[in-house]
DNA sequence: GTCAAACTACGAGATACTTCGAACTACGAG
DNA sequence: CTCGTAGTTCGAAGTATCTCGTAGTTTGAC
């Protein structure tokens, strides 16, 4: 059920929101999650596009689906299928364009928390 | 049931969080609830600490203690009984101290959005 | 066509969050 | 002492969130 001439290379397609519908609230909403804040780090961290599973996270695969889900859906990463793998970015222009500096003042403040005495119990 | 000698000027004390204690995640979840939001604005605003009440915020009584209460046990903002009020005040230097740049930004992003057209309705 | 890999969808359980009203406490004014 | 103001506490209702396992889909390789 889907229309018939789809993309040429991909065929499944994602529904993201436009920059204008990317709301704070949802964006700080998703990066109070530990969980998916790990995975926002782990982009910036890597500069490009990864897929899901190479992230490695101590959680069932079906909720790793629920957390990338949740961060397509308010703005902070952009997915697409490239064959059996769904490849993650970061939405930095969006992000920067909408509330300049913040993503880089979170990404700071987490690794700045990660070093704090006694974050690795 | 409370320490016989108390506080000259205030009697009830509120526990807040020591500046090493603030969590990065929990900050971002009390920031990203709207009422939040909107206090935080209004007491950055002020700029100097503000009454629960003199915010007039569109819920009841009870979940303004609630919302303050998070906020406070979260380590945004500071808390002080003055006789019959609660004055409420941003702890701008420990989050500053903990992730420079993070209150600002997230300040200013929640400016712009407001002034994006259609933000009224 | 068959198979494995990568991811999704669904339902469920447990927990947490937001909101409220009603009854309560603390404080200052008179 | 009495009263009003400011805020709290205590359920409770409704909703949302996080997590999982199981079963399914899509894709590329053989």
């Amino acid at each position: 059920m889907q229309t018939p001439s789809a993309t040429a290379s991909t065929s499944r397609v994602l529904e993201h929101p436009a920059r204008e519908d990317i709301r704070l609230e949802s964006v700080l909403h998703a990066l109070s999650d530990p969980m998916r804040l790990l995975v926002v780090r782990s982009l910036a961290a890597a500069g490009t596009e990864q897929s899901c599973s190479v992230l490695d996270l101590p959680i069932s695969k079906s909720t790793t689906t629920h957390h990338f889900r949740v961060l397509r859906e308010c703005g902070v990463v952009s997915q697409i299928y490239r064959g059996t793998a769904k490849m993650n970015a970061l939405r930095r222009d969006d992000l920067e364009a909408l509330f300049p500096g913040l993503l880089d003042s979170v990404l700071t403040a987490a690794d700045r928390q990660a070093e704090r005495p006694g974050e690795d119990r």
